[in-house]
DNA sequence: GTGTTTGCAAAGTTTTTGCACATTG
DNA sequence: CAATGTGCAAAAACTTTGCAAACAC
């Protein structure tokens, strides 16, 4: 029970787009899992909970909820993890779209983590090579401490 | 016309796979080319030069490619970029996986990139978390010198 | 010749598109 | 009611599998 659902629901309002049915279940799906989901995975459990959203609309619903910045897709696999937008320090959640993520290859968690001195990587890789980061994306790849 | 396609065909020779034709002209095409392929785009501009490999084909390939250090796979899209194997310094390539490209959103080229600094923050997220990292990947997405 | 590699056929999976209908504000 | 969003049908795109034939060594 994070307070992430009704805060995804208001940015959304905001935004100016609709608070659906669908967009609700597709939120609290994100909400109470602790794995990244695909869109077809999403579909199934609300299946599973009696509920019923057509693929093709998470697919839709999905986008609009990165576009707004609301969650996470994994580089490799395009699953969607929920932002941890009611943690602690909002430093790790700048404009420039940075997502740095530690995904655990044994219980296939994830955590998002604050990442001091990427800014200066990602500023010494653009100076070197006259290249305008506009943003970055960072995965590592490991066991957690419950894994390990 | 860079050194690639004999280091790469010296390579996998030295693994033990065998010289063939699909594999000479997979990993020609990805010598030529200054943007990532999928399977697909491979198998397509190979027709189009009049040559044949079937699309099933260049995906165990790009399998082969893949573990012998040949090329990297884009963690977004899977597509395929040989890796500058001949490239000035050794450095980026140690044998964690790790992978560090800046991808230019104007043409979609892509560079491969030393990322100083990227240990000390690797090291220092995993001692917050606990989390053993194994392998890590970064993508910087921007403009390169030429789009801005 | 022998074991690797390829091509083909086919199926499975994931993603996209178009449009009529339903819903939200 | 007007604009946005959803569901359905269908197609397109991508990936995998199995096996017989072809090829490298």
């Amino acid at each position: 029970m994070s307070g992430y659902a009704p805060l995804a629901l208001e940015t959304l309002k905001q935004k100016g787009f609709r608070l659906t049915r669908a967009r609700r279940l597709v939120i609290e799906t994100l909400d109470m899992a602790r794995e990244p989901l695909s869109p077809y995975e999403i579909a199934e459990r609300l299946v599973q909970r009696g509920e019923k959203v057509d693929t093709v609309s998470v697919y839709r619903i999905l986008e609009r909820l990165e576009e707004s910045h609301l969650i996470h897709r994994l580089m490799g696999s395009g699953k969607a993890l929920k932002c941890a937008i009611d943690d602690a320090a909002p430093a790790h959640h700048d404009s420039s779209g940075c997502h740095h993520l530690l995904i655990c290859q044994g219980c296939h968690s994830v955590e998002e983590v604050a990442c001091p001195g990427v800014d200066a990587v990602s500023a010494s890789a653009a100076r070197l090579n006259r290249f305008r980061v506009r943003a970055h994306q960072m995965e590592f790849l490991g066991l957690c401490a419950q894994c390990q």
